[in-house]
DNA sequence: ATTCTATATATAGATAGGCTATATATATTG
DNA sequence: CAATATATATAGCCTATCTATATATAGAAT
């Protein structure tokens, strides 16, 4: 049975629009191959976070389509791993969305009644 | 033209997952109606959210159908207007979905490089 | 009068992005 | 030798939002 009233990942719905810009930041610390980027986003989350390899791929392949990302393949190591780092334009984009993620935050914040908002730094 | 560089609207993909919490805040406030709701949306957020009655009004109809609001007819004013309020188990989930809306921006806060996170209380 | 705009609600169908399931391949552990 | 963890990939499903359309009336403009 699962805990519904602590449950332990968000829901999916909340996460889209943000998962871009979650493996963007994960990739700003250093260069990752999927799996570990999987791993690193469970973990730096409190397992709340847990992207599947059918949604984290099919995004990496899209982020690199638009060159925000570039890939890498590792035939030397143990396994063939693809290496992904941030381009140029990746870590302006990342710059971008981590604005508009901002801007977003504090609207939301100042249409939830002041009892249930989080006091916020002036934008 | 669409300005993309200032872009005026949030995306629609980034507001998925919220716009039942937007909802329900904007009526804890106070009784409304689609259409002011809509207006409300739009002028508490700078036209940054722009709900179109498509997306609006199914919304409100899921959240009647999960007994989060209910509704009254007024046939008495000029116009034919629905008037939405929160229930009780509203009101809880308002509470709910906040918290987990806190969580989630704590989560991405924590994900994103020192210079582009914003500096947030604990939780 | 008539047309246009704003107000007010509703729904069918298109879109898009995340999820499930499945496939492949190899290293490690028991 | 079997089971599990590592590692990537994709077809097809699901669902919440959007687009487009429909209906109806009040008020303003021509």
């Amino acid at each position: 049975m699962t805990n519904k009233t602590t449950p332990d990942k968000f829901d999916s719905q909340l996460m889209r629009g943000s998962l871009d810009l979650m493996v963007l930041a994960i990739l700003d610390r250093e260069a990752q191959y999927g799996y570990s980027i999987q791993q690193k986003l469970r973990e730096a989350s409190g397992e709340k976070v847990d992207l599947k390899a059918g949604t984290l791929y099919p995004i990496l392949h899209r982020l690199e389509a638009e060159k925000l990302i570039r890939s890498k393949w590792d035939e030397s190591s143990a396994r063939k791993r693809k290496w992904y780092e941030l381009t140029k334009t990746g870590r302006k984009r990342l710059q971008q969305q981590a604005q508009t993620w901002h801007a977003y935050v504090h609207c939301i914040q100042s249409l939830l009644p002041p009892k249930l908002a989080l006091t916020l730094p002036a934008p």
